[in-house]
DNA sequence: CGAATTTAGTTGCAATTGTGACGATCTATT
DNA sequence: AATAGATCGTCACAATTGCAACTAAATTCG
């Protein structure tokens, strides 16, 4: 071997896994925004907040960032943000008292309701597009994948 | 029909493919991150930098950014991280001198190919993982999304 | 040619995010 | 019951990021 850095395999950036995966999640994520961002001037934390609570009705704020995989502060700013709107009220509970039980107002389950509405038409929209056989790849690599990490 | 807002559908997280893709690139970005972190100290800018240059050969900033999606500060700031540390050359071009060619040293060519070489492997892991069949279906999934966005 | 526009890259500043410490409360152990 | 330790949520502060203005240089066009 007459040359050995030359022997070292180049990376291909647009064939490695976790690059391909984070710029597709960024591209969908970035288009996804962009419609409660411009519809409802919401941040990505607080759109999370907002579906997590829509879709599970009364959480704690520990909760919602478990399942949404949110840091505390982030978590606890979004609640913050759409208390102000008053999308969403606390509780302290009363058998524990550290803890407040938080769950979106009429206006916040009407904005959830919406939101969702739009949710879907932009999955379906993606879908379609993709067409049967793309669909049917995706979730299957995406099923794959989850159970790889988790 | 005797309530309105009930019969909205409700939006599972779970299965909404924009929060599937976003969670499945964050975990797989932070498993890989964490090598290159603990490793080498290189923030994912850094990485992203390191990783187009040594593919690409010479590229000036633009161009790195263009390529790897990342905004133009970020970029500026992970070429001069990547200078201090003498793993890349700035040399400003004869012809147009608004531009920097940018190109890896000895040293950071040598840093590339050790993470190019631990960037293989981490993705071998997991494509072997995934299995044959997850595998195929993970690349069909990303290119259809690929062909989608793009 | 020379003024106006465009492009490359940097920097200051503002917004966002993460870290660590904190007060309050609950639980476990003795 | 009392102390120690864990947990919940918040806040101050630090690091990271993005935006907009800027310098320098090239290009366009009258």
């Amino acid at each position: 071997m007459a040359d050995e850095t030359s022997a070292t395999p180049p990376l291909i950036l647009e064939d490695f896994i976790p690059y391909r995966l984070n710029k597709a999640a960024e591209a969908i994520s970035q288009r996804f925004a962009g419609l409660y961002r411009d519809q409802y001037g919401l941040t990505r934390p607080e759109w999370r907040t907002l579906a997590t609570l829509g879709q599970f009705g009364t959480l704690t704020a520990t909760a919602i960032g478990t399942h949404s995989s949110m840091h505390k502060t982030k978590v606890s700013r979004a609640v913050f943000a759409l208390e102000q709107r008053r999308w969403l009220r606390r509780k302290r509970d009363d058998i524990d008292r550290r803890i407040e039980n938080l769950e979106l107002t009429a206006a916040g389950r009407k904005a959830y309701a919406a939101l969702a509405k739009v949710a879907h038409a932009f999955e379906e929209e993606l879908l379609s597009r993709l067409g049967p056989c793309g669909e049917t790849e995706l979730k299957a690599g995406l099923a794959a994948l989850e159970n790889y990490y988790r």
